[in-house]
Formats: C-alpha cells, structure tokens, sequence
DNA sequence: CCGGATGGTGAGGTTACCTCACTATTCCGA
DNA sequence: TCGGAATAGTGAGGTAACCTCACCATCCGG
C-alpha cells in the first residue's frame, strides 16, 4: 500500500517541479480551490491537519507567488480571508491534470477492470470517518 | 490513493513512537533485516532510494540506539558492514507486528474479500519494475 | 467593560532529506 | 609498478515542511 503511494507521490512529485510548486503548496491550492472563497488560514490549517502556524507558513509562499491574495475579513478585524488569484486557478486545473497523470503512469499495467475495482475499494476506505 | 496511505501511515507512525523509532528509521531496520548480514551502507541508501550521505545519519541514529553494529569490512578497508542486533532484531519483529495493526486498523472497513482483491491488485502494480 | 477565547504570526526547534568537499582506500591501464 | 580515476564513508552546511511556545489584536459573554 504505502509503496505504491510511495510510486504515485513521486510520479507526481516530479512534474510538480516543473512549475514552481511543492507538494505542500499544491495540497493547499487544491483545498483553495474546492472551499468556495474566502475561507481562513484556520480553515485551511484544519482540512490540511496542520497547525495554524503551518498554515501561515505556505499561504506565505503561495501569495509570494501571486496564486493567492490575502483580504482582511470585514466581519472580523483578526481575521483574513484568503482568495485564489486567476493565475492560481489555472494553476490548480494544470495540477489536476498532471497529477492524473502520475497515478496513471503508475497505475497503467493495471487492467481497466482492476483500475475501476482498486478505485471502488479505495473508495469505500475513504468514505469511512467523514 | 495518497489519502488512503497517509491514514495507514499516520497510524503507524503513531504506534511507533512508542519505542523510539522514527519511520525512517524502521525503513532502515527493515532494510538490514530482509538483507542478510553485512550490507554496507551505500548498499542501504540505494534500497531506500536516499542520498549515501542520509544513510549515514540514520545508521548513526540506530548505532546510538545499539540497534546496528559497524563493523569493518575486511575485504575493502574503506567499507564499514552493518548488522543488527539482538535488541535490533527484536525490534524489527515488534514494528513488524504494529505496521500490520495500523494497516489493518485502516483497512478493517472492508469486507476479507476486498481487502484480499486489494492487496493482490496492488501487488500487480508493485511487481512492475524490479 | 473586562477577562477569557480566538485569529494570526514571530522565534526557534526537529526530521529527513539534500549537495559539496574531503579523506582513505582500491583499482586499472600505460 | 605507480599514478590518476573511481569508490566508500562522512563533516559541513542547506532546505522543506512540519512543530510548539509566546505574543498581540480583536472579539464576545456575563
């Protein structure tokens, strides 16, 4: 299990590379991406399983990058409302599509039957606890 | 996929700060045990697909532990060997039995079944390359 | 209106890697 | 056979992605 994984990370990892991206940042953008706007470091600390000062850390790096644009939250002084950047969006569809890739470049010597079966099983893991 | 393998691997980790090992670590023992005696330890850094230098550290870290001895290899004066010992040996077994909890723990969700579908598929795709 | 909770971040630490430079040895070809 | 290239291991120093602890600003409930 972890050795495939293992496999598909660092297909992954790899193309990654070729922008400007690391694995952590890329996570961060997906969930960017898929919160609607506006959500918080906080937020986004919780979902990633990080701590808030982690948080901090690679939305740092990713507004440094333009794909994120920090905006006070008007309803709360302490607070910041995080945004993806048009060039961030788009960044986010090329990932996806790389990182579709990778498991597949991995996952290829799998016949389409047992491909759709691994991903039924893996499905039903995952569904577990949430 | 990688969701599914951070759990089995989180769960792990978890057990095993119990004793004092860091993943990393157990990686290595796992390594020295499956490889016979003796391997030296540009041998190991290759297996785990790590920098010579790296394997260093963490063979400093099991020799602190009294996991692993050096020993000169007679042969070659520049080479050191690596064995485990007795304390070392126990050790392996032990995270051997953790490693299968965590991945159970992860995995009971699915029916015997599944999970015997899912190890042989992932079997099929670790079998390619090597 | 004040004391405790919450949101974000500075400072500094850890793990598991890396590269580069260096020494000690071995090996190989002229 | 002997000198230069390759190989084994490691010191020094760097990085990414985490962490905790401390701190300040702001918010909120009684």
């Amino acid at each position: 299990m972890l050795a495939v994984a293992r496999r598909v990370r660092r297909a992954w990892a790899e193309s990654l590379a070729r922008w400007e991206v690391t694995p952590s940042q890329s996570r961060a953008l997906r969930v960017l991406a898929s919160n609607g706007e506006g959500i918080r470091p906080s937020e986004l600390a919780e979902t990633l399983h990080i701590a808030p000062r982690s948080a901090t850390e690679v939305v740092e790096a990713l507004v440094e990058h333009g794909w994120v644009r920090r905006a006070p939250d008007p309803s709360d002084r302490r607070a910041t409302t995080l945004t993806l950047t048009d060039e961030g969006r788009d960044l986010v569809v090329r990932i996806e599509d790389v990182r579709r890739d990778a498991s597949a470049r991995v996952l290829d010597v799998l016949a389409p039957a047992q491909r759709r079966t691994l991903h039924d099983i893996l499905l039903v893991v995952v569904g577990e606890d949430r």
